[in-house]
DNA sequence: CTAGGGTTAG
């Protein structure tokens, strides 16, 4: 009897575990080849599966390891197809599986060889290779393995295919907690939410992973209220609460602005003992900021040991949403010095904090340096943030520059930007301009209206302001009321313009009295200008006394930045 | 000796 057949981990292999440096992994290699220990093809199995799946970004080693090696097993190509799917160059597993197809020691592919191969296709959102993958695992006889079954959901909820999930889903004669869970998270994420809560309520089981599913469904479709309701529910029926369910609440509460049901979140998380991941830490961390803590924010992400690119991002882009532009881009310094590469959301948050600091030059070098030093394409919300941040410095030559060379067609973003710039700079003929392209884009579109007639307004024109009403009417456009929202203990109150209906009207009305005094007294002037055409002056000071975003100079010491 | 469902930034 070979003693390398047994199934436990050769104690070599268990070693590779430890191993950090591709140094050291070379000579535990250069040992096991001096000791012919390689030619055992289940030891090289496993040693080709740990240093694989140890490194699943960086998998040159391990190939050039499986390609010196003619016989590999069935094992060893399933393990490079599985670090492949999980790693950055999922494509590379088609090699793999075309040596087993080739294989001249009768390999044929195995439940485990598609499982990873689904994965790889939804990885690569690769349409035309999953379908073929799928026709495969057919032919191959595997339709009806659960992991292989819950896989192909996740497959075509990755590729956006909702009717392929119901059509592998209805053939499952009894489908498992798994497939069922893949299920309500397939319709939850290719918008059918309502049925995902049908399926999750007659589910006869559920574990925390199904309530998991389901909370987080409500959160990522725009349901907050629900995910909150939800989550409360799980509670009360004592489901098992762990940090993933923790992240949805939060992206709940940061959904709804509701800053003291976050905070009661981030108490629930303490009190709890649950794992900070860095998941948890950057939910927390935009929860803060999107509410208007930002200093909590900062206290959160300097406080956490482990950080990705999606914290870096998430902080920064909180600093520049609270008018910390400065601090943002000090931020990207410290992310780049620590190794952390940036993508392409990460420049979203880099060319706002430059518009919110007003640094024109530095935005257009960030925007450059996307693709000469980071090879990093700008996208629409790229081209919209240059728009901008040459329109609020007051450019409006070159925002419109911009437009004109864009390589892909210029969305409504973009024209929206240069339309609120030339509102706020006065410049009513390319504000027209811009109007008129961005209804051309969507005639739905309110905002297009509703800044032109206020253009006109600014400028005393109220022939054209009412000629732009009568277009709006005719389109069967009213304008949407502007909505403040705020939480008082636990309760959301929404306010629109104009809007007196709050029980505590009358109490809320003196309170904004007597902020509005004090903050006259230390100096607070309103800036009347970009306010809606049909309020007489004093009318309008009024209101923009009850907005609640007033501008202000960026605080110093802070942040723990400086 | 390998595998399946849930989470974060625009």
């Amino acid at each position: 009897m070979n003693s390398f057949r047994s199934v436990a981990k050769h104690p070599i292999i268990s070693l590779i575990d430890s191993v950090t440096t591709l140094k050291e992994l070379k000579q535990i290699h250069s040992q096991l080849v001096l000791n012919s220990l390689l030619k055992n093809p289940h030891l090289l199995g496993q040693f080709i599966a740990t240093i694989a799946l140890n490194n699943p970004d960086n998998l040159d080693y391990s190939n050039q390891v499986l390609d010196q090696c003619d016989n590999p097993t069935l094992f060893a190509l399933n393990s490079m197809i599985r670090a492949h799917s999980k790693g950055s160059t999922p494509q590379n597993s088609f090699r793999f599986y075309k040596k087993i197809l080739q294989s001249n020691h009768n390999l044929s592919p195995d439940n485990y060889t598609f499982n990873f191969l689904v994965r790889t296709c939804a990885q690569l959102s690769a349409h035309g290779t999953g379908l073929a993958v799928h026709g495969a695992l057919i032919k191959h006889g595997f339709e009806h393995d659960p992991h292989v079954q819950s896989g192909l959901i996740f497959m075509y909820t990755e590729l956006g295919c909702l009717s392929s999930c119901h059509k592998v889903f209805d053939k499952i004669p009894e489908p498992d907690l798994v497939c069922q869970t893949a299920m309500v998270s397939a319709c939850s994420k290719c918008g059918d939410i309502g049925f995902a809560r049908e399926l999750f309520d007659v589910m006869p089981m559920r574990d925390h992973i199904a309530w998991n599913a389901m909370i987080a469904g409500y959160a990522q479709c725009g349901q907050p209220r629900e995910a909150l309701s939800l989550f409360h529910l799980m509670q009360m029926e004592g489901v098992w609460v762990n940090e993933v369910s923790m992240v949805s609440v939060l992206s709940a509460c940061t959904h709804l602005g509701a800053l003291d049901q976050g905070r009661w979140a981030h108490a629930y998380i303490e009190r709890n003992k649950l794992r900070m991941t860095v998941t948890l830490g950057t939910a927390l961390i935009d929860m803060y900021a999107k509410c208007g803590n930002v200093n909590k924010a900062m206290e959160v992400f300097w406080g956490m040991k482990e950080k990705n690119v999606y914290t870096w991002t998430s902080a920064m882009g909180g600093l520049a949403m609270n008018g910390f532009g400065k601090k943002c881009l000090e931020l990207f310094s410290l992310m780049k010095h620590d190794g952390i590469h940036p993508n392409e959301i990460t420049f979203v948050s880099v060319l706002r904090g430059c518009t919110v600091a007003g640094l024109v030059e530095e935005g257009r070098e960030h925007f450059e340096s996307m693709g000469k030093v980071y090879g990093l394409e700008p996208q629409l919300e790229h081209y919209g943030c240059m728009v901008d941040l040459y329109g609020r410095a007051g450019h409006l030559d070159e925002a419109l520059n911009f437009i004109n060379n864009m390589p892909m067609k210029p969305h409504s973003g973009a024209w929206g930007a240069l339309l609120n710039a030339c509102r706020m700079y006065k410049n009513m003929k390319l504000g027209e301009l811009a109007s008129r392209k961005l209804v051309e884009l969507e005639d739905k579109n309110h905002c297009a209206y509703v800044l032109l007639s206020n253009m006109y307004a600014d400028n005393k024109n109220w022939e054209e302001v009412s000629s732009v009403r009568e277009i709006m009417k005719a389109r069967g456009l009213t304008k949407l009321p502007g909505c403040s929202v705020i939480e008082v203990g636990g309760e959301v109150h929404e306010f629109f313009v104009g809007d007196n209906s709050h029980p505590r009207y009358d109490e809320i009305e003196m309170m904004m009295a007597e902020i509005s005094k004090r903050l006259r007294l230390a100096g607070y002037v309103a800036d009347t200008n970009p306010v809606l055409f049909d309020i007489e002056e004093e009318e309008k000071e009024d209101a923009l006394f009850k907005h609640s975003e007033k501008d202000c100079e960026e605080p110093q010491d802070l942040l723990g930045l400086s």
